[in-house]
DNA sequence: TATTCCTGTCCTG
DNA sequence: CAGGACAGGAATA
């Protein structure tokens, strides 16, 4: 993961999940991040981006309470356009899984199979881990085919909690 | 139940 | 460059 536009900007706020920040070009959305605190979240873009992108609270305020808006209720989907920095795979996965609805679940070997490898399990799971644009590149609907809910990049807590939400109808 | 193999990427030595 | 780890899972014994 190497974004590094001069153009990129991010905006921290915070969610019943926790403090996430949005981070985005002139090309979109290149992430959303969850985070324990504000220095957390600062560490986690000094590691992803080469150039620390500039905060932009005011210029970013639409963004980050739509983003703020889909965390609170994730079967509420907005339209962004999505930027995120990946391999050819790992594009082709995450573009998989903002074909899942929300409320309903995928398995990592649904995924597989779904762009056409299916015995890349084990490479699915760890393209979604890579997954940079938290809730709108929908990671944590992915889940294990024997029903458990399989691991979450930002905690096993929030992905349970999103669940949880989607399921409620 | 435990082993083995599969897959793409990243990290370490 | 080699080997191990990783948010998994099917096949095999």
């Amino acid at each position: 993961m190497h974004s590094n536009l001069s153009s990129a900007r991010f905006a921290i706020g915070s969610s019943p999940l926790g403090v996430f920040a949005v981070v985005a070009s002139d090309k979109g959305v290149a992430a959303i991040l969850f985070g324990a605190s504000r220095p957390d979240i600062l560490a986690d873009l000094r590691r992803r981006f080469e150039v620390l992108p500039q905060e932009d609270a005011k210029g970013l305020a639409t963004l980050l309470q739509q983003a703020a808006a889909m965390i609170t209720d994730p079967r509420r989907s907005v339209a962004l356009t999505l930027a995120p920095r990946g391999t050819k795979f790992q594009r082709q996965v995450w573009d998989a899984l903002r074909q899942i609805p929300p409320g309903r679940t995928a398995s990592y070997a649904d995924v597989a199979r779904r762009i056409g490898s299916p015995r890349a399990v084990r490479a699915v799971a760890q393209a979604c881990a890579a997954n940079p644009i938290a809730i709108a590149i929908p990671c944590h609907r992915v889940v294990r085919s024997d029903g458990a809910a399989g691991g979450y990049r930002w905690g096993a807590k929030r992905k349970a909690m999103l669940l949880a939400a989607e399921a409620a109808l």
